[in-house]
RNA sequence: GCCCGCGUGGUGGAAUUGGUAGACACAAGGGACUUAAAAUCCCUCGGCGGCAACGCCAUGCCGGUUCGAGUCCGGCCGCGGGCACCA
């Protein structure tokens, strides 16, 4: 018996495609179509299985909607920007374009073979000048729709390699290459005004029904709306020129119990109190020398300085209270000043046990009124307390309640104002980087900041620089940064910074729509194209990308490049796990880890060895793929073992799309012996006679499993797709039905299997004599009255344990059931001739006996 | 630290969304075919007890709601994702 060959057959198949010219979109006004897109790709130059099983699943839904008849668009690109690129150039002395270039036809090569249903006339790069070019063009546009704005903002500073850092460039507060302390600096940056869409994107997650519930709430979480009361402290003496300190507090109510009035090292009073004081601007260095990122600021040892200040309090001008500097107080979120209240907060109560600050309560518990010790008392806000003299009059009510009452007593005695306050903060854009878009404005001496000329665009990034140092080579570039002034002529230099590579990704699912057109978008193309109908990504995209492309589509309509239906991108979420890997790590000389590969690692019993030299490897957690960690695996290796339809089959049984899957060698050899079985049977029927009668049995469960496996398809259950397909594999090996009856049954299965292992079901469609490609045919419909049956079996529990079953009509009446029921034998036993206390009949379900 | 998830046999997972826990696979063990191997086919397979019928236990842990909880609620534990300059 011969075997299926995937070497032969795939590329055969994917030639017929693409002669057939089947998955080229093209805008037909007269059907409906279907755009269905995955996250592009970062060209790291290798696809993993993170991408196989993103590719497949996106795969799987176009080449399903294509055969229930949308006219289907599925493009593909590559986000093509970003550090890696530079690294390559610094650690091996290649151009980060060569780099990246060389990179995107490798990944290229590697996806090809995989058969996808993707229109590859419409591949985009975001490094291409023709991408960036008119990316740059919208940010002038976006400029003139003053939706951008320059200002100050901290970035990590490498003090050694005297350049900015990446939050994943700073390990435990030191810079990656350099080992050095790593400093926070201010740069004036580029802005967007993405907080100004705070209230609209919040808003508007309430419309977004087909996204999970979980990625919307993670949004909202991160928009962050607060009401709360914003007023200031006197200052008992004024000092450098500040009579007053501005607070924002979500908590008002719990204003009696303010211990401290505490401000960030970055607030502007904490800066003036440096000149005076050395303690405070060694204090503010210090609070200085950790990373930006908000983990590390909320995990750090809190820290505070007493800088000997007192603040008079509202209610009660005779009431002091010192002014600390936090190094938890975050600059960025309300004024950057709050009062503690250490009673009703635990990280203020943390701060007061630590420095020997009071710690008043303001309410108690109703049921259990104690005065807090080590355990701020924090109720939810919806819960009654008990109030200690409140200055509101309150006595018992919720947290809610007392909050509005405060605000409402403030803005009557005129000494605060409520306030909506929203956590997000507008999307700081600029890099300091090279490989990345450049930000097409100039800096005149005479005229300012002036955008670029849109005839002047793309601004192209320079071929000739070099990374033998540190630092953004734009800057240090001879002549790049010289440009007339696009006002007034005279000689300017050139902005150098790049954009953020999130601003090249909040759009290319737009571009697609009309990928080498001379402007962003052509409004035809985007009005028939968009939105996308189903987006298909990671998780981790939860916030960012997800947040910064909402905003990004509303930024388009309002500078005419998207139409209003469009300013919601994607109709559709679909939020797969990630594919995860153990991780395997040495130890540098520096004592930092050195990570390897699964390639480079071997498992035995004593443990994990490196391969090349047996040196022992500690095995670290379960972790998303990723390049830094170099846990990632290789589907070249099955795609080149097995065939793509393997891979495919592989990636889309077993785990639910949207759980983390772990990815182990085992099952692909299954996934390959199946296939062969599918394959071989084929073979034996369409060798057989194609006669006899047709069979009840197999037409029934052939209806079953185009019913489930349809069913599996639309709910993004691939898994369970797949199952009932080896159920019906097995359901057709056993039957002994004659071989027309088996012949039109595997028919079936080559349609239903073909969004999944597309080549092996186009073999088998041919092999039966199935007309055109089974990737143009129709998707089968199961016909309902076979779906339905006659008798049911029912468990039947005794005091909710299951105790026996009864197999009854469809539609028995319930008496009767129950009659039925209390017939029964091991029913009589478990009675022991007691009478059932209550009988409960779910109909088609279960019946309980409750005794 | 904050926000969001997840936790079911040796393994991946299923369970009609409150109604028979373990579908479908993998691994393992046994058998058939074969000179042999591969391939293929058949059988067993959560734990404990029992010859068996069957019984008891069991969905991370503790508690609650319910006739009935893997599913809902409360509290813990563990793991993962995000935290704004990784993409």
């Amino acid at each position: 018996m011969s075997r299926y060959n995937a070497r032969v057959a795939e590329p055969k198949w994917q030639q017929a495609w693409e002669q057939a010219g089947i998955f080229r979109a093209t805008r037909d006004e007269g059907r409906p179509k279907y755009y269905v897109l995955e996250m592009f790709p970062y060209p790291s130059g290798r696809i993993h299985m993170g991408h196989v099983r993103n590719y497949t699943m996106g795969d799987v839904v176009a080449r399903y909607k294509s055969a229930t008849g949308f006219n289907v668009l599925h493009p593909m690109g590559w986000d093509a920007f970003g550090m890696p690129a530079e690294n390559a150039a610094m650690d091996k002395g290649v151009h980060p374009g060569d780099w990246t270039y060389q990179n995107i036809a490798d990944m290229r090569a590697q996806l090809k073979p995989m058969g996808l249903s993707i229109d590859w006339s419409r591949e985009i790069a975001t490094c291409d000048p023709e991408y960036y070019g008119q990316q740059q063009a919208m940010f002038i546009d976006m400029m003139e729709r003053g939706l951008v704005y320059r200002k100050e903002a901290v970035v990590n500073w490498d003090p050694v390699d005297m350049t900015v850092l990446a939050n994943e460039q700073v390990i435990d507060g030191k810079g990656w290459r350099s080992g050095a302390p790593v400093e926070r600096r201010a740069l004036t940056q580029w802005f967007f005004r993405i907080s100004d869409f705070a209230e609209e994107l919040l808003e508007a997650l309430d419309g977004l029904k087909d996204w999970p519930e979980k990625v919307r709430l993670m949004q909202k979480n991160w928009i962050g709306r607060s009401r709360g009361l914003q007023f200031a402290f006197d200052l008992v003496t004024p000092v450098a020129g500040h009579d007053e300190i501005e607070v924002y507090t979500t908590r008002p109510d719990t204003l009696n119990g303010a211990s401290f009035v505490g401000i960030s090292p970055d607030h502007p009073l904490a800066r003036a109190l440096e000149a005076g004081n050395p303690d405070i601007a060694a204090f503010n260095a210090e609070c200085r020398r950790m990373g930006t990122s908000e983990a590390d600021l909320e995990t750090a040892e809190k820290k505070g300085f007493d800088t000997g200040l007192k603040v008079r309090h509202p209610l009660n001008p005779a009431r002091e209270l010192p002014v600390w500097i936090a190094n938890f107080i975050l600059m960025d979120y309300g004024t950057g000043a709050i009062f503690a209240c250490p009673a009703h907060d635990q990280r203020d109560l943390d701060f007061a046990r630590k420095y020997g600050l009071p710690v008043i309560d303001t309410f108690m518990a109703l049921d259990d009124p104690q005065p807090v010790t080590d355990t701020a008392f924090v109720p939810p806000k919806e819960q009654k307390v008990k109030w200690i003299d409140h200055f509101t009059g309150l006595d018992i009510a919720t947290g809610d309640e007392a909050i509005e009452a405060t605000i409402r007593l403030a803005e009557q005695q005129g000494w605060g104002k409520g306030v909506t306050k929203y956590r997000l903060r507008d999307w700081g854009v600029s890099r300091q980087r090279y490989w990345g878009c450049p930000i097409p404005v100039v800096h005149c001496p005479d005229c300012g900041v002036v955008p670029e000329k849109k005839e002047n665009l793309p601004v192209e990034l320079p071929r000739d620089v070099s990374f033998d140092k540190p630092g953004n080579p734009l800057d240090r570039h001879p002549t790049w940064r010289d440009t007339p002034c696009p006002k007034c002529g005279r000689p300017a230099q050139r902005e150098t910074d790049t954009m953020d590579t999130f601003v090249d990704s909040s759009w290319y699912y737009a571009r697609f729509t009309a990928p080498h057109a001379k402007t962003p978008t052509v409004m035809e193309d985007a009005e028939y194209w968009m939105n996308v109908d189903q987006y298909i990504g990671g998780i981790e995209h939860a916030i960012l990308h997800l947040l910064y492309s909402r905003f990004f589509a509303r930024a388009m309509h309002l500078t005419g490049h998207l139409p209003k239906k469009a300013i919601e991108p994607f109709n559709a979420l679909f939020t797969q796990g990630m594919v995860t890997h153990e991780t395997y790590a040495t130890r540098g000389p520096d004592g930092r880890p050195v990570w390897h590969t699964p390639d480079e690692v071997e498992l035995t019993d004593e443990g994990a060895i490196l391969r090349a030299t047996g040196e022992p490897v500690e095995v670290g957690p379960i972790i998303k793929m990723s390049k830094s960690k170099k846990n990632v695996v290789d589907p070249a290796d099955i795609i080149d073992q097995y065939g793509a339809d393997t891979a495919r089959w592989f990636v889309m049984s077993d785990s639910p799309p949207e759980r983390d899957v772990e990815w182990t060698a085992a099952g692909a050899e299954a996934a390959w012996k199946h296939l062969q079985r599918v394959w071989r049977m084929a073979s034996e029927i369409a060798e057989g006679p194609d006669d006899g009668a047709s069979d009840l049995d197999l037409e029934k469960a052939t209806a079953r499993a185009i019913d489930e496996v349809t069913k599996g398809i639309e709910g993004f259950a691939f898994n369970k797709s797949v199952a009932k397909l080896y159920e019906f594999t097995n359901t057709i090996a056993k039957s002994k039905a004659a071989p027309a009856a088996k012949r039109r049954a595997m028919l079936v299965m080559a349609q239903l299997m073909q969004p999944m292992t597309p080549h092996l079901a186009e073999e088998v469609w041919h092999l039966l004599g199935g007309k055109g490609l089974v990737a143009a045919a129709p998707w089968p419909k199961a016909d309902p009255a076979l779906l339905v049956d006659d008798t049911v079996t029912l468990p039947i529990q005794v005091n909710g344990k299951r105790r026996a079953e009864i197999t009854v009509s469809k539609d028995m009446p319930k008496e009767e059931v129950e009659k039925l029921v209390l017939a029964d034998d091991a029913v009589i036993r478990f009675l022991g001739g007691k009478e059932p206390r209550k009988l409960i009949v779910v109909p088609g379900r279960i019946v309980n006996v409750v005794v």
